[in-house]
DNA sequence: TATGTAAATGATACCGATAACATTTTGCAA
DNA sequence: TTGCAAAATGTTATCGGTATCATTTACATA
C-alpha cells in the first residue's frame, strides 16, 4: 500500500471543483436522477481528476439503506451450499446488493452470534439455513424489522418466508426407490443428529417411510459431526457392516459419504450395487462420473440461491413479484443401486 | 419479518433511560473502556429493555474505521478457494472482522469492478487472490491507502505484499516426480490459459522444467475456461491419448481433472498408472480416496487464508508482528504415478 | 410575448455514533 | 482532613453523505 499523504476527496471537493453543490454531484454520480448532460459531465470529470470514490458508508448512513444482505450457511466446504451461494452471489449481483456471508459451522450458538453482529450492520434483509434456530436467535430475526428468509429447508412455523425442500420427504424418495429396486434392508449412514439439522430430518424422512413400508428401520449409523466427510463416509460402512452384515443398501446423508462407503467396497472387493447397494445425496460432481456412478438426491442447490436472490430483490422492490418457486427433489437413479444398469 | 412498529431505539434513547450521557454508553458497549462496573450494568440493563443495537454504520462513519477486510477470490466453487476462504475466515474470527467478499470468476475485469465497489465501502485491508491484475485495478489497490495483500501467487512486483507460493515451482517439482519415477514423455492438461493466470504458471513451469531436463514439452491441452471440471479432465484425457499415444504421464492443472481423467482410465481398461500415469494439484480431499489414490501437490489452501488473516491482523494493530510465512508446496506422491506402491 | 409545467439545481437539516478534550468523582497516601 | 493522580463521565464538534423542500432554469404552447 502506498500511505496516502493528503485524506481522501470529499463529496465536497468534488463540488467546489465542479462549481455546483454536492447534493448535485450526488445525483450526478448516480443513475436514474435529473442532472443536466453538461454538469454530469463536468461532475464526472472532476471526480475523477480528484480520484474521488464514494463513501458508502457515509451514503448508508445519511440514507438508511446499506445495500447489505446478510447470508448464514454451515459451511463453505460444501460443494451443495457453495453453489447456493454462487446463484444467491449470481442473482444479486446487479442489484447493488452486497453479501455479508457468515459461516455458523453448523452450531446454532454461532449461528445467534453472528446474526448478533450482521444486524448491527443494519441489513436490508437476512437469509439464513435450515429452519432451527437459538430461541434468542428466532427472537432478533422476529424483531430485525427486514425480510428474512430460511433457505435450504421447509420450517413449520417459518420466521417469515422460506425457500427450500422437505428433507424428510427428499430421503423418503430414495427409500422408495430402494425399495422399486427389491432393497428391503437398508440403512442410513448421517452424521452427529445432534447438529446438522437437515441431515436429522433426512435420517427421520428415511425412518419414517421405512416405518410406513413395514421394513425393518434400526440400520443406522452416526458418522460425526457435520459435514460428514469421505473418510467417515468409509468408517461408517465398515461400521454399518459389522453390526448388520446381512444390509442390502444404504443411503447415506451426501454424496461425499457415499463416495466413501463406496471406496472401501472397491477397495475391498464388495461389488456396487450388486452386493450392496449405496445412495448419496446432494448431486454433487463426483456422484455423477464416480465409479459406479452414483444414485443421488438432486435438491438443485444454486437454484435455490437464485431463487432467494430473486425474492430478496422482490421483498425490496417496491413492486413486489410473485413468490419465487423453486423445483422439488427428484432421484438422479445411477449405477449404484440399480443392478440391470450395472 | 414483523414490520417494526416504531423505529428502532439509538444510544440516545439508551442514555436518556440509563441516565448517563450517549458517550458513557458507547463506552459501556465495548469491551476495555473505563466505565464503573454499576453504570455499566445500568447500561446493559437499559439496552437490553430497549433492544437496542448498535448501529455500526453510524459507528464506522464517526470512527472511520469499518471493520472490513475485503476479498476477492476467482471461485467458491473450487475446494482450494474455499479452504482458503475457511482459514481467512477461522483467522479474523475475533479481529472483529468481517469479510467482504466477491467472486471474480476468473475474470481480471470482473475483478477490477469489485475492487472498485469494496473501496467504496472503505475497507480497512484488501486481499486479492493472484498477482495479475488490469492496470486500472493495480492503480486502484495502490491508491487504496490500505495495506492490500495478494495471496497464492508470488507476484515479481507486488502491490504491497504477497502470501503465497510460485506455481511455476511447484509444476517443476511434479516434473521431477515423474522423471524420478522414470516417465519421459509427460503431459499437461490445464485451463484455457488466457484467464487462469495460475493454471498458466503450472504450465509455464512445467514446460520450462522439461526443456530444462531436454525432454519433449509439446504436450499441451487445454481443458476450457477455468475452473477445469472433472468431466474437462476426461474429455482432456481423451483428447492427449488420441493426439499422442505413446504419452506415458499426465500432470493435470487440479486435483479433479486429475480425477476425471482417472475415472476415464478405469471405465475404459487403461490402467493407472501401470500403462499411463497421472497426477493432480492442490491436495483436495477427492485425491486421497480416489481409486488409485492421486500423486498431487499439496498447497496448504487453508494455511494460506490462516497467514493472510494473521498478517492482515498484523498490519492493523499498532505493534506490527513478524511477517508471516507459510509452508512451501509438497509433493504428495501417492498411487497413480508410482508403479511400485501400487 | 406571456405562461405554465417539467427539469435542473440549491439550501438546510439531519442521520447516530465517536474523537478529543474538559470536568467531576473516587480512592488512597500523606 | 487534605491533596492529588487515576478513573469515570460529560460536552462539543464533527464524520460525509442524502432527504426534503425551495428555487431557478428551460422549453413548449397558447
Amino acid at each position: 500500500m502506498m500511505d496516502q499523504p493528503k485524506k481522501q476527496p470529499t463529496m465536497m471537493d468534488v463540488a467546489r471543483l465542479a462549481g455546483v453543490s454536492t447534493m448535485t454531484v450526488s445525483r450526478a454520480l448516480k443513475p436514474n436522477t435529473s442532472v443536466g448532460e453538461k454538469t454530469r459531465q463536468k461532475i464526472q470529470d472532476a471526480a475523477e481528476q480528484l480520484g474521488y470514490v464514494l463513501n458508502s458508508n457515509a451514503a448508508s448512513f445519511a440514507s438508511h439503506k446499506t445495500g447489505f444482505v446478510a447470508v448464514t450457511i454451515p459451511s463453505i466446504n460444501n460443494a451443495n451450499f457453495a453453489e447456493t451461494l454462487t446463484g444467491l452471489s449470481e442473482g444479486l449481483n446487479n442489484t447493488g446488493l452486497q453479501i455479508l456471508l457468515g459461516y455458523t459451522n453448523y452450531s446454532k450458538q454461532e449461528e445467534e452470534r453472528l446474526i448478533e453482529q450482521f444486524l448491527q450492520r443494519r441489513p436490508e434483509a437476512i437469509v439464513v439455513t435450515g429452519g432451527s434456530h437459538t430461541d434468542r436467535c428466532r427472537k432478533l430475526l422476529e424483531n430485525s424489522g427486514v425480510p428474512v428468509i430460511e433457505m435450504w429447508d421447509q420450517p413449520k412455523s417459518p420466521i417469515d418466508e422460506s425457500i427450500g425442500f422437505s428433507n424428510a420427504d427428499a430421503a423418503a424418495l430414495m427409500v422408495d426407490h430402494f425399495v422399486e429396486q427389491g432393497y428391503e434392508r437398508i440403512g442410513f449412514i448421517g452424521g452427529d443428529a445432534s447438529r446438522d439439522t437437515r441431515g436429522l430430518d433426512r435420517r427421520r424422512g428415511f425412518v419414517a417411510r421405512l416405518e410406513a413400508l413395514g421394513l425393518e428401520s434400526h440400520r443406522l449409523v452416526s458418522a460425526g459431526s457435520p459435514p460428514v466427510t469421505i473418510r467417515e463416509g468409509m468408517d461408517s460402512l465398515v461400521k454399518m457392516l459389522d453390526t448388520w452384515p446381512d444390509t442390502q443398501a444404504v443411503m447415506c446423508v451426501s454424496d461425499l459419504s457415499a463416495f466413501g462407503a463406496i471406496s472401501y467396497c472397491i477397495r475391498n472387493g464388495i461389488r456396487v450395487p450388486d452386493d450392496i447397494a449405496i445412495a448419496g445425496f446432494g448431486a454433487y460432481d463426483i456422484s455423477e462420473v464416480s465409479n459406479p456412478t452414483i444414485t443421488t438426491v438432486d435438491v438443485s442447490a444454486q437454484a435455490i440461491g437464485l431463487a432467494v436472490a430473486q425474492q430478496v430483490s422482490n421483498r425490496l422492490s417496491v413492486q413486489q413479484g410473485n413468490p419465487v418457486k423453486i423445483a422439488a427433489p427428484t432421484i438422479l437413479a445411477r449405477e449404484s443401486t440399480q443392478k440391470s444398469v450395472q
